[in-house]
DNA sequence: TAGATTGTTAATCGATTAACAATC
DNA sequence: TAGATTGTTAATCGATTAACAATC
């Protein structure tokens, strides 16, 4: 999805104009088939011998990516992770904007930025006052649970979830997982058994 | 895959001694058919009335998963997010260790940790020393090519690429991404388009 | 026109699920 | 034995790929 814009760009600054479905697969890593489909799906009409229009294909993926709009995002929990997360330079330059982070004892944060940190107990009140959709969880594990709450009850309904808790939520959030603990005990095990060539099909 | 073996520490802790495919699926979030498709695939087998035994699953997994080997792993990066890997407790707890943080300013690194940084020249002579085979990339985007093939080249065959750079390797070398910036993306185009029930199909 | 690429349909593939005989 | 659950096969579902007519 935002795959498409990033390579779109990319080729845009390049300097082409114009992109078939085969090139724009092989940036991706698809097959032309599949992007043929995606574009039909978005209605975006390719010319049947000169391939598809890159600016408009910007376009319509901004529109639908909704790149226009608003994006903020909170953060609870700045510790170690959450910290970091504040100043990471890579959301501003994707147009994400951090409006704050929140923490239970927000005076020991030591952060390099300009973003405020509040006291956890004023989450609510600053989720609703700016319409906030978006949270980080970065808490601890033990706090996972009371923390997701509250953000859903202030109206958060999308959750970027650093704990390896299982959240279970409202059946309207979206929850995605970033779990690096997982993340790498997984690679262990795919290094290890790549050339044992033993079951590679489990979940 | 680990998450069976988190369950099923879970359930044991709980007192529980025996458990069903039907269990196992509802704790998972699968169908209890893929359970017991898996675990027949690891050859472990159940009793047609009493279901699986708990501790031999267990044991079973850690085998498979190679809990009981070496697990180590190096940091290329110290940056904010490699540095709050470096003190991030979870590994530990997983039994993941990590050997050592690379940077090209070492001594500019400010952690709370026993763990060694070494300037990334020393890289490959400690990873071939002591036989790493994963390695986190932590590199800000420009330098994450060079610092891959370097890792390649020293012998690391398992990476976890916190970079945007979308990094190929060679056949035998495995690359987990995990793009944050990606990811709350894809969440904010998810949460708008919840409803408006769009396209929800393509990846 | 001839050549090339789209748009779309049908075929293939793989993964999930249902179902049920085997059996503890 | 009767009841319940596994192990496995067949059916279903969805996603990917192949293929090709439409057409610029």
């Amino acid at each position: 999805m935002i795959k498409y814009l990033r390579v779109l760009k990319k080729l845009k600054s390049f300097g082409f104009s114009r992109v078939y479905s085969n090139n724009l697969g092989d940036a991706l890593g698809v097959s032309p088939s599949i992007v043929r489909k995606d574009l039909s799906l978005l209605q975006i009409g390719g010319n049947r011998r000169g391939g598809y229009d890159i600016q408009e294909l910007i376009e319509r993926f901004n529109d639908v990516l909704g790149k226009d709009r608003e994006r903020e995002v909170i953060i609870a929990g700045c510790g170690r992770i959450g910290a970091a997360l504040l100043e990471y330079r890579e959301f501003q330059r994707e147009g994400i904007r951090i409006r704050a982070g929140f923490d239970i004892a927000p005076d020991t944060v030591e952060i390099d930025t300009s973003i405020p940190v509040l006291h956890i107990n004023e989450m609510p009140g600053f989720v609703g006052k700016h319409e906030i959709k978006l949270g980080i969880i970065s808490v601890p594990d033990n706090a996972a649970a009371i923390v997701f709450d509250k953000m859903q009850a202030a109206g958060i309904r999308g959750f970027l979830n650093f704990t390896s808790v299982e959240l279970k939520g409202r059946p309207d959030s979206i929850i995605q997982n970033v779990n690096i603990g997982l993340e790498i005990e997984n690679l262990f095990y795919l290094v290890h058994n790549r050339d044992e060539d033993l079951e590679g099909q489990m979940s």
